[in-house]
DNA sequence: GTTTTATTTGGCTAATTTGCCAATTATGAA
DNA sequence: TTCATAATTGGCAAATTAGCCAAATAAAAC
Protein backbone atom coordinates (compact mmCIF):
# COMPACT_ATOMS: atom_id res chain seq x y z
CA UNK A 1 0.00 0.00 0.00
CA UNK A 2 1.25 3.35 -1.49
CA UNK A 3 -0.47 5.33 0.90
CA UNK A 4 0.87 4.41 4.02
CA UNK A 5 4.70 4.24 3.57
CA UNK A 6 4.18 7.93 2.25
CA UNK A 7 1.99 8.58 5.47
CA UNK A 8 5.45 7.64 7.15
CA UNK A 9 7.12 9.23 5.38
CA UNK A 10 5.69 12.79 6.15
CA UNK A 11 5.54 12.13 10.08
CA UNK A 12 9.24 11.58 9.71
CA UNK A 13 9.42 14.50 8.09
CA UNK A 14 8.14 16.13 10.67
CA UNK A 15 10.15 14.62 13.31
CA UNK A 16 13.22 15.17 11.44
CA UNK A 17 12.70 18.91 11.46
CA UNK A 18 13.24 18.99 15.32
CA UNK A 19 15.49 16.45 15.54
CA UNK A 20 18.26 19.01 16.33
CA UNK A 21 19.64 20.86 19.40
CA UNK A 22 19.08 24.32 18.03
CA UNK A 23 15.99 23.58 16.69
CA UNK A 24 14.58 21.98 19.70
CA UNK A 25 16.04 25.41 21.49
CA UNK A 26 14.51 27.61 19.16
CA UNK A 27 10.80 25.65 19.72
CA UNK A 28 11.06 25.76 23.04
CA UNK A 29 12.36 29.90 22.89
CA UNK A 30 9.41 30.63 20.63
CA UNK A 31 6.76 28.77 23.10
CA UNK A 32 7.01 31.39 25.59
CA UNK A 33 6.24 34.15 22.95
CA UNK A 34 7.58 35.64 19.31
CA UNK A 35 10.85 35.57 18.89
CA UNK A 36 12.86 37.64 15.99
CA UNK A 37 15.62 35.49 14.27
CA UNK A 38 18.40 38.07 15.81
CA UNK A 39 17.23 37.09 19.46
CA UNK A 40 17.50 33.73 18.48
CA UNK A 41 21.15 33.86 16.97
CA UNK A 42 22.27 35.85 19.75
CA UNK A 43 20.63 33.26 22.18
CA UNK A 44 22.64 30.26 19.77
CA UNK A 45 25.26 31.73 19.04
CA UNK A 46 25.52 30.65 15.51
CA UNK A 47 26.42 32.31 12.14
CA UNK A 48 22.75 34.20 11.88
CA UNK A 49 22.43 32.29 8.43
CA UNK A 50 22.91 28.65 10.08
CA UNK A 51 19.65 30.25 12.26
CA UNK A 52 17.90 31.47 9.50
CA UNK A 53 18.22 28.09 7.70
CA UNK A 54 16.80 25.90 11.15
CA UNK A 55 13.96 28.56 10.94
CA UNK A 56 13.13 27.53 7.15
CA UNK A 57 13.29 23.68 8.17
CA UNK A 58 10.86 24.10 10.70
CA UNK A 59 8.57 26.28 8.88
CA UNK A 60 8.82 23.93 5.64
CA UNK A 61 7.93 21.48 8.19
CA UNK A 62 5.10 23.59 9.74
CA UNK A 63 5.55 23.45 12.72
CA UNK A 64 5.91 27.24 12.94
CA UNK A 65 4.94 30.42 10.85
CA UNK A 66 6.20 33.74 10.73
CA UNK A 67 4.92 37.20 11.03
CA UNK A 68 6.68 40.53 9.05
CA UNK A 69 6.89 43.90 11.11
CA UNK A 70 9.55 46.42 9.01
CA UNK A 71 12.47 44.20 8.53
CA UNK A 72 12.25 42.19 11.52
CA UNK A 73 10.30 38.84 10.94
CA UNK A 74 8.87 37.20 14.40
CA UNK A 75 8.57 33.22 14.29
CA UNK A 76 6.16 31.21 16.86
CA UNK A 77 4.78 28.41 16.79
CA UNK A 78 2.35 27.45 14.11
CA UNK A 79 0.92 23.89 16.64
CA UNK A 80 0.35 24.72 20.13
CA UNK A 81 0.64 20.80 21.26
CA UNK A 82 4.60 20.91 20.45
CA UNK A 83 5.48 21.61 23.99
CA UNK A 84 3.36 18.86 25.60
CA UNK A 85 4.96 17.01 23.03
CA UNK A 86 8.30 16.74 24.16
CA UNK A 87 7.33 15.67 28.05
CA UNK A 88 7.20 12.04 26.10
CA UNK A 89 10.39 12.65 24.92
CA UNK A 90 11.39 13.56 28.65
CA UNK A 91 9.98 10.28 29.81
CA UNK A 92 12.02 8.73 27.72
CA UNK A 93 14.97 10.25 28.96
CA UNK A 94 13.92 9.60 32.56
CA UNK A 95 13.50 5.89 32.01
CA UNK A 96 17.08 5.95 30.18
CA UNK A 97 18.50 7.48 33.39
CA UNK A 98 16.95 4.68 35.35
CA UNK A 99 18.26 2.15 33.35
CA UNK A 100 17.09 -0.63 35.54
CA UNK A 101 12.77 -0.24 34.84
CA UNK A 102 12.40 -1.49 31.91
CA UNK A 103 8.65 -0.60 30.67
CA UNK A 104 7.49 3.13 31.55
CA UNK A 105 4.41 4.39 32.24
CA UNK A 106 3.74 8.03 31.73
CA UNK A 107 1.45 10.85 31.26
CA UNK A 108 0.46 14.16 29.76
CA UNK A 109 1.27 13.51 26.44
CA UNK B 1 24.72 27.03 30.44
CA UNK B 2 26.61 23.41 29.30
CA UNK B 3 23.80 21.44 31.53
CA UNK B 4 20.83 23.01 29.37
CA UNK B 5 22.80 22.35 25.79
CA UNK B 6 23.37 18.61 26.47
CA UNK B 7 19.63 18.63 26.93
CA UNK B 8 18.51 19.32 24.01
CA UNK B 9 21.43 17.19 22.50
CA UNK B 10 19.94 14.40 24.27
CA UNK B 11 16.35 14.88 23.47
CA UNK B 12 17.12 15.53 19.89
CA UNK B 13 18.74 11.93 19.78
CA UNK B 14 15.68 10.54 20.80
CA UNK B 15 13.66 12.62 18.08
CA UNK B 16 16.05 11.56 15.25
CA UNK B 17 15.84 8.04 16.28
CA UNK B 18 12.58 7.88 15.69
CA UNK B 19 12.81 10.38 12.61
CA UNK B 20 12.78 7.59 9.88
CA UNK B 21 9.58 6.09 7.99
CA UNK B 22 10.73 2.53 8.94
CA UNK B 23 11.43 3.09 12.47
CA UNK B 24 8.36 4.77 12.56
CA UNK B 25 6.40 2.14 11.10
CA UNK B 26 8.47 -0.34 13.69
CA UNK B 27 7.35 1.86 16.54
CA UNK B 28 3.50 1.83 15.42
CA UNK B 29 3.80 -1.76 14.67
CA UNK B 30 5.22 -2.81 17.81
CA UNK B 31 2.95 -0.66 19.76
CA UNK B 32 0.30 -3.40 18.94
CA UNK B 33 2.29 -6.14 20.34
CA UNK B 34 5.56 -8.17 20.36
CA UNK B 35 7.28 -8.30 17.26
CA UNK B 36 10.60 -10.26 16.37
CA UNK B 37 12.97 -8.91 13.92
CA UNK B 38 12.02 -11.66 11.10
CA UNK B 39 8.17 -10.57 11.10
CA UNK B 40 9.38 -6.59 11.07
CA UNK B 41 11.61 -7.23 8.33
CA UNK B 42 8.90 -9.47 6.19
CA UNK B 43 6.74 -6.33 6.52
CA UNK B 44 9.19 -3.71 6.06
CA UNK B 45 10.85 -5.52 2.93
CA UNK B 46 14.49 -4.13 3.15
CA UNK B 47 17.31 -6.47 4.17
CA UNK B 48 17.44 -7.92 7.62
CA UNK B 49 20.29 -6.62 8.65
CA UNK B 50 18.82 -3.04 8.05
CA UNK B 51 16.01 -3.93 10.21
CA UNK B 52 18.48 -5.29 12.69
CA UNK B 53 19.98 -1.70 12.83
CA UNK B 54 17.12 0.27 12.69
CA UNK B 55 15.82 -1.97 15.91
CA UNK B 56 19.73 -0.85 17.57
CA UNK B 57 18.88 2.69 16.77
CA UNK B 58 15.88 2.60 18.57
CA UNK B 59 17.12 0.58 21.37
CA UNK B 60 19.88 3.05 21.43
CA UNK B 61 17.71 6.10 22.45
CA UNK B 62 15.44 3.70 24.62
CA UNK B 63 12.56 3.70 22.74
CA UNK B 64 12.06 0.16 22.73
CA UNK B 65 13.79 -2.57 24.82
CA UNK B 66 13.97 -6.67 23.58
CA UNK B 67 13.64 -10.17 24.61
CA UNK B 68 15.36 -13.38 23.42
CA UNK B 69 13.72 -16.49 22.70
CA UNK B 70 15.60 -19.45 21.52
CA UNK B 71 17.36 -17.64 18.73
CA UNK B 72 14.69 -15.05 18.26
CA UNK B 73 14.16 -12.02 19.53
CA UNK B 74 11.00 -10.20 20.28
CA UNK B 75 10.96 -5.77 20.59
CA UNK B 76 8.44 -4.03 22.19
CA UNK B 77 7.75 -0.24 23.30
CA UNK B 78 9.60 0.31 26.27
CA UNK B 79 7.44 4.07 26.89
CA UNK B 80 3.77 3.69 26.72
CA UNK B 81 3.40 7.28 26.05
CA UNK B 82 5.10 7.02 22.43
CA UNK B 83 1.86 6.31 20.74
CA UNK B 84 -0.41 9.06 21.79
CA UNK B 85 3.11 10.87 21.11
CA UNK B 86 2.01 10.54 17.69
CA UNK B 87 -1.34 12.31 17.69
CA UNK B 88 0.94 15.68 17.50
CA UNK B 89 2.87 14.92 14.85
CA UNK B 90 -0.61 14.25 12.72
CA UNK B 91 -2.02 17.90 14.09
CA UNK B 92 1.13 19.22 12.56
CA UNK B 93 0.18 17.07 9.13
CA UNK B 94 -3.75 17.93 9.52
CA UNK B 95 -2.22 21.62 9.64
CA UNK B 96 0.10 21.38 6.99
CA UNK B 97 -2.69 20.18 4.43
CA UNK B 98 -5.27 22.94 5.67
CA UNK B 99 -2.80 25.66 4.66
CA UNK B 100 -5.10 28.63 5.27
CA UNK B 101 -4.96 27.95 8.73
CA UNK B 102 -2.05 29.55 11.06
CA UNK B 103 -2.22 28.37 14.84
CA UNK B 104 -3.43 25.41 15.40
CA UNK B 105 -4.76 23.62 18.72
CA UNK B 106 -5.23 20.29 19.39
CA UNK B 107 -5.61 18.06 22.51
CA UNK B 108 -4.87 14.26 23.51
CA UNK B 109 -0.89 14.89 23.38
C1' DG C 1 19.25 57.96 -3.93
C1' DT C 2 22.49 55.98 -0.43
C1' DT C 3 23.23 53.69 3.82
C1' DT C 4 22.00 50.73 7.51
C1' DT C 5 19.83 46.84 9.59
C1' DA C 6 17.51 42.27 9.31
C1' DT C 7 17.12 38.28 6.95
C1' DT C 8 17.55 34.84 3.25
C1' DT C 9 19.95 32.26 -0.37
C1' DG C 10 23.88 29.99 -2.91
C1' DG C 11 27.80 27.46 -2.64
C1' DC C 12 31.11 24.81 -0.58
C1' DT C 13 33.29 21.26 2.56
C1' DA C 14 32.90 18.28 6.53
C1' DA C 15 30.21 15.18 9.08
C1' DT C 16 26.51 12.00 9.51
C1' DT C 17 23.16 8.63 7.95
C1' DT C 18 21.41 4.96 5.04
C1' DG C 19 21.25 0.42 3.16
C1' DC C 20 23.30 -3.34 1.06
C1' DC C 21 26.54 -7.35 1.15
C1' DA C 22 29.53 -10.45 3.48
C1' DA C 23 31.10 -12.31 7.65
C1' DT C 24 30.19 -13.39 12.47
C1' DT C 25 27.70 -14.89 16.59
C1' DA C 26 24.25 -17.59 19.00
C1' DT C 27 20.92 -21.08 19.68
C1' DG C 28 18.57 -25.27 18.71
C1' DA C 29 17.96 -29.57 15.83
C1' DA C 30 19.69 -33.64 13.51
C1' DT D 1 29.67 -32.44 15.88
C1' DT D 2 27.42 -30.47 11.98
C1' DC D 3 23.71 -27.99 9.97
C1' DA D 4 20.10 -24.60 9.83
C1' DT D 5 17.87 -20.49 11.44
C1' DA D 6 17.78 -15.78 13.62
C1' DA D 7 20.05 -11.84 14.37
C1' DT D 8 24.05 -8.69 14.74
C1' DT D 9 28.30 -6.44 13.17
C1' DG D 10 31.85 -4.49 9.91
C1' DG D 11 32.69 -2.20 5.91
C1' DC D 12 31.73 0.45 2.08
C1' DA D 13 29.51 3.79 -1.37
C1' DA D 14 25.65 6.92 -1.98
C1' DA D 15 22.74 10.31 -0.11
C1' DT D 16 21.64 13.76 3.17
C1' DT D 17 22.56 17.30 6.60
C1' DA D 18 25.17 21.03 8.99
C1' DG D 19 27.41 25.31 9.30
C1' DC D 20 30.21 28.82 7.59
C1' DC D 21 31.18 32.68 4.31
C1' DA D 22 29.85 35.71 0.74
C1' DA D 23 26.30 37.65 -1.98
C1' DA D 24 21.53 39.01 -2.57
C1' DT D 25 17.07 40.93 -1.03
C1' DA D 26 14.03 43.99 1.62
C1' DA D 27 12.55 47.69 4.36
C1' DA D 28 13.49 51.82 6.93
C1' DA D 29 16.48 55.88 8.03
C1' DC D 30 19.19 59.61 6.41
Amino acid sequence: MKRKEDYYKIRSEILKAMAHPSRLFIIEEISKGERCVCELTDMIGADISTVSKHLSVLKKAGIVTDRKQGTTIFYRLRVECIMDFMNCIDNVMKANAETNINAVKCCKC
